[in-house]
Order: C-alpha cells, then structure tokens, then sequence
DNA sequence: AAAATATAGTTTGGTATTAAACTATTTAGT
DNA sequence: ACTAAATAGTTTAATACCAAACTATATTTT
C-alpha cells in the first residue's frame, strides 16, 4: 500500500486557481485572436502594443524578456511581423551580436486596427466583473506573477 | 485624423488582468511541466487527473468539452497517452461514432507519480500568496472562468 | 423511407511555446 | 593578450492549440 504525499488545502486551492487561470487563458486569447485584423495572432498583436506604449527600438533579447518567453519564440514572433512587413530589424551598431527592432508604419496602422477591433471585445468582458472584483483581483495576481518570475 | 475608439478604464483593466494571467500561465504551467516525470505534459496529466476523480470511460468529445478545447486537439492528447500506454480506447456499444476513454493500470500509476512530482512544486507556490488572498481570488476567477464559458 | 441536419472523431495547415544545441560576438579573468 | 565565460540570436524537434475540411454514423424532417 503506497501513500502519495499528503497535500494540503493551500496546495489544492493552488491547483485549483491554476486550473482556473489556464481555462481563461485559453477561452480568453482564443475569442481576442478571432477577433484581430490582418491575420495578428496575440503573440504578434502585443508586441505592435508594446512598442507604442514603451517605444521601439528594443532588442529580440529584451522583447523576449519583457514577454517571459524564450529568445527562440521571440525570433520566431518577430520574423512573423516582418513578413508581414510590420516590423523593420536592423543591426546594433554598437555591439555586433545584437539587433533593433522598429515598427513600420504599417504596424502602427495594424495596432490601431488591432485597437479598434479589439475594444468592444474587451468592453463586453467587462461586464463579466464588478469594478470592485477588478480592483480586488489585480494586484493579487500582479504579486503572484512577480513570485513566479522571481523563482523559476 | 482618423479617431480610435476610446477606451474605459474598466476596459484597461480587464487588459492588464488578462495580461497578468496570460503571463502566470505561461510560467506556472512550463514550470509545472518541467517537474511532471513520464515524459508527462499539463495536458496529458490533466486528462489523467480528470479520471481520477471523476472516473474513467468518457468520449473523447466529453474530454474536449470538459478541458474546452477542441475535439481535435483532444484527438492528439489522447492519442499520446494512448501510445504511452497510459490510456486505451474503445468502441461505444451503442453509438457507432462514440468511442469511450478507459484509464490503464500503468495510467493510474504514471498520474499516481505526477501527484508526487507535482506536490512540492506547488507546496513552494503556496509560499506565494496569504491563505486570504487564495480565498479572494479563487471565486472571482471562477466567475470570470464561467462567463468566458457562457459567452463565446 | 429518403433527404437534410447534427454529431463524433480525424486530419491538415498554421502559430506559439519550450528545451537544447548551435554560431557569432563580447566581456571577464588570468 | 589569450583564454574562458557570458550573451545575442537562430535552428530543430516536440507538444498544444485552433480553424476548417473531411468521413462516418445518428437523428430529425419532410
């Protein structure tokens, strides 16, 4: 008779919170997918988002980095949005190992179709919520993301 | 000058929060999956998991509605846990398109390990938020979790 | 009963993701 | 200055996922 470990109501209520966030995720990303213009996955989407909130000119290695992915999935992202000429990737003047990405002007004008279609998508999740709920379960989940990120 | 459409606060909000939970997603899960032995994926432990505790011999199609993916993508979980052994499909009796999901004694004991892989992991993120905040933020996910579901 | 519609499962093509191996360049240590 | 270690970016091999097209079987309509 071999006993598994014994787990805790704090480990449930983690897998279940877990559970939850995967499902959300996934219904979540797929409906905003579906709802982008000229072919932008979420991936791509975010990354014309970025460079218009915090400028462009960053490094694959930073994107990479701001986006808690891998540098492989970051190459793989930004060729995407070069293909589609939404992006422009020069090299680093400074140091040979590096790049600089700029968004063209044709990314900015699929941000902000990106922008466009995606309000009323988000605008109806809001009903989903109270103002209150939202308030209570940001932060919550902001502190769970910086532990996570600081011990991986 | 052409306008976008403006944007609510409300609706920053539910961007950051998707944000957030994109990220934690994306960390919790590889990390998660990266502790999981057999070779075992989130997806394919989760299936296990799923008969474990609410008994085996569903359709695939069940599965994929109980998970919210699609019948395809349960297709090709199935069939790896399939080919791993961890799982055998049958015919249904009654319904000639059916077939019915039955865990195998080497499944039992592949998700039996992953319990015990899985009970640290999660026992250190515990560490990461106050029992209070675990109790806050579960069932303003679920409610999130089960709109999502009824509004797609 | 025959035809139309619905459902179960599979397959294909495309994107995202990780881990690991690889090349090229830069920085640090001796 | 040379060597060793770190960093930037790419590539490959898996897996997960979706959408859409497809086959086969059931169910519903007429």
């Amino acid at each position: 008779m071999s006993k598994l470990p014994s787990t805790t109501s704090a480990q449930i209520d983690i897998f279940r919170l877990m559970n939850e966030i995967g499902i959300i995720n996934q219904l979540s990303s797929s409906a905003f997918e579906r709802t982008l213009p000229h072919g932008l996955t979420v991936a791509q989407f975010s990354v014309l988002n970025h460079f218009t909130r915090l400028g462009d000119g960053s490094t694959p290695a930073q994107l990479a980095s701001a986006f808690q992915v891998t540098r492989g999935t970051m190459t793989s992202t930004l060729k995407r949005l070069s293909d589609k000429g939404f992006v422009e990737i020069k090299p680093d003047d400074k140091d040979g190992r590096s790049k600089r990405v700029y968004m063209t002007e044709s990314g900015r004008a699929a941000r902000s179709d990106g922008i466009t279609a995606a309000t009323p998508h988000f605008g109806r999740i809001v009903e989903a919520l109270s103002a209150e709920e939202r308030k209570t379960v940001i932060p919550i989940l902001e502190k769970l993301r910086i532990w996570l990120d600081n011990n991986r």
